[in-house]
RNA sequence: GCUGGUAUAGCUCAGUAGGUAGAGCGCUCCCUUGGUAAGGGAGAGGCUCCCGAGUUCGAAUCUCGGUACCAGCACCA
């Protein structure tokens, strides 16, 4: 080819394969309007509105047609349009696109392959020749909105996948097949985790292994929170309406929550987040500076209405528990106290493997509360912090900040390379306010404090659903539903199978012995099919000499090792949350 | 919420121009008493084929409405 393949020349490529489609679909069907038509990291995709519905069958014809084109060597050239409107004058979406480039004062430029003429500012390859070797297939197709607007009409997005040579192609495709076996929906279900029923559409059902599962990840968060100064409080799950007023969640959220309306006309709410509770209870007291921070840790379950196509999985559901915090601080408080924030967020996600990256969100322009001075002191605390912890690489969503305040994100990078948002830290100027809250300073003036809303794992249940997938249900050992299975080689060795099952539950292990009928082959299939960590086989061998044999999840065959190098093994993992299964030496 | 799709045994799925449903795995029982991911044989499981209404002599199969789920969009922890 001799064409430099670098990450430009594949979006180029890639854009330029989108013409391609676009071609193929308004030679395939009557009355295409164009949309847009850009590359994405895994190829690109083209927004189309036509009479016709593009359906599975119809994408070997797409693929057909586009490698006909791709075959016919045809040009990208540059295409001077003297008049757009007219040119473009069948195109309702091209047309809105050149007024709004025309009154921003920018050219308007096209391009053309083979007689199709595409409304673009480039640039492109040379030649559809260019795209002969590359690998693709038409992916799937959606409903998109025109300019992602709610309020507009809904196109069809056709998507496909696009890479430089069909090797790489397949090795996508596998990916693809991999992160499916790992679905945590699918993994939860084959283990027996958790599952969903229709009368409770996105309100999970915790199953026995599931709920080990859900409790060893919370006491964890909660051991982390209070060895940092954090206290935990648990408020009600319903509060009246005048709180959410007070809140303005009432105002502002009234349609992402579930309201309980009594005969006496009196209306409640579930709560959707823990914060007016939490002001609640800071304002139980006369605080002073001396308290301060002062740090409430909630984990309650939150209920939250979602538009139904919406829900997914754990990843998003309605109801719903966070490792959650209202810190509440003084102004000169802050970057040490986010700090902290970060250092916690940092240890928690080392524990799991999982590497992040940070996004400041700022002031928005508009409709933001409080002094500008306020939120630029804020501003530079935040910015400040992130510099000296993450060396300068993070990333400045401008304007994104809530009208209460600038927010910390932590995005999650999974082994499959994929993004989580899961934590959010959150500078609150107002709510305090809001609640009348105040401490009395050093100086004995009255002064609101500042709050923090912080959740580090975000969602447990999200949190669960990321690292279900991330470990593919092979749980580190301290966080296995179920640590050691025993299984006897026969039914003589069942005694000694039951006193090594109570030493190891007497040093708190999560232990399950099988002394059902069948065969040893089959029980250790049935273990391994549960992913157990380790197999402890305790047959004759074993007994003569008081030892145990381990069939360690990787593989490994460990035989006759002493019961208490085992145990002492066992509890280091678990202490040290070894994310590798200890695998020789006992 | 929007666009498109799916809804049949515990799981994965097949099926019939509309005439009271099948396979594999799992499960149960019997034989096998075993040394590391399926020893052999037999059998049970759906009788509302997601729910409701309609068409029809007859619907799980057709039509309409609803619900849940799936792929995206929008929204979000």
């Amino acid at each position: 080819m001799g064409k430099n393949i670098d990450a430009d020349y594949i979006q180029k490529a890639r854009h330029s394969m989108a013409h391609v489609l676009a071609k193929a679909v308004c030679q395939l069907f009557d009355n295409v309007k164009l949309g847009f038509g850009p590359p994405i990291d895994n190829g690109f995709y083209y927004d189309f509105d036509m009479p016709h519905t593009i359906k599975e069958e119809d994408f070997a014809a797409i693929e057909a047609k586009m490698a006909e084109i791709i075959k016919n060597d045809e040009e990208f050239m540059y295409k001077q349009i003297d008049n757009p409107e007219a040119f473009f004058a069948s195109e309702p979406y091209k047309l809105e696109l050149i007024s709004e480039l025309k009154a921003g004062g920018e050219e308007i430029s096209a391009y053309e392959n083979g007689g199709f003429v595409d409304l673009c500012a480039g640039p492109h390859v040379e030649s559809t020749k260019e795209l002969r070797n590359w690998g693709f297939a038409v992916a799937s197709i959606a409903g998109a909105y025109w300019r992602g607007d709610s309020n507009r009409p809904m196109l069809q997005r056709v998507y496909v996948h696009a890479f430089p040579d069909r090797k790489e192609l397949k090795k996508y495709q596998q990916f693809l097949e991999e992160a499916k076996k790992r679905d945590h929906r699918l993994l939860g279900n084959q283990q027996d985790l958790f599952f969903f029923d229709e009368t409770a559409p996105g309100m999970p059902y915790w199953l026995p292994k599931g709920a080990k599962l859900y409790n060893t990840l919370l006491n964890f968060s909660r051991r982390v929170h209070e060895a940092r100064g954090y206290q935990e409080i648990v408020g009600p799950q319903l509060n009246h309406r005048s709180l959410w007023e007070t809140s303005g969640h009432w105002e502002h959220y009234h349609e992402n929550m579930f309201t309980v309306d009594l005969d006496n006309d009196q209306h409640y709410a579930l709560k959707p987040m823990n914060c007016p509770n939490a002001m609640i209870t800071f304002g139980r007291k006369n605080r002073s500076y001396r308290d301060l921070p002062l740090r409430f840790y909630e984990t309650s379950y939150l209920h939250r209405k979602e538009a139904s196509g919406a829900l997914h999985g754990l990843l998003r559901v309605q109801t719903f528990r966070q490792d959650d915090a209202h810190n509440f601080i003084a102004q000169n408080q802050i970057s040490s106290e986010i700090n902290e924030i970060l250092d916690i967020t940092n240890y928690l996600y080392g524990v799991f493997g999982l590497t992040s990256r940070a996004v400041l969100s700022t002031r928005p322009l508009e409709g933001y509360l409080g002094e500008i001075a306020e939120w630029d002191a804020a501003e530079d605390a935040l910015k400040a912090v992130l510099n000296d912890r993450y060396e300068g690489k993070f990333e400045i969503n401008e304007g994104d900040g809530a009208f209460y305040g600038p927010k910390i994100d932590i995005l999650v990078q999974d082994v499959l390379g994929r993004e989580w948002q899961l934590c959010t830290i959150q500078l609150d100027f107002q709510l305090a306010g809001k609640f009348g809250l105040e401490y009395t300073d050093s100086d004995g003036k009255r002064k609101t404090p500042v709050v923090i809303h912080r959740a580090l794992f975000g969602s447990m249940e999200r949190f669960i659903g990321v690292i279900i997938e991330h470990f593919a249900a092979k749980f580190p050992f301290w966080l296995s539903p179920i640590q050691i299975g025993i299984v006897p080689v026969h039914d003589a060795h069942v005694g000694y199978c039951e006193k090594i099952k109570k030493a190891l539950e007497d040093e708190g292990f999560r232990v399950s012995l099988d002394t059902s009928e069948g065969t040893m082959g089959n029980k250790i299939k049935g273990f391994r099919h549960e992913m157990l960590p380790y197999i402890v086989i305790v047959g004759d061998a074993e007994m003569e000499q008081g030892n145990i044999s381990i069939r360690v999840r990787n593989g490994t065959q460990c035989n006759n090792i002493p019961l208490d190098g085992f145990v002492s093994a066992c509890k280091n993992m678990d202490k040290n949350h070894h994310l590798d299964l200890i695998d020789s030496d006992f």
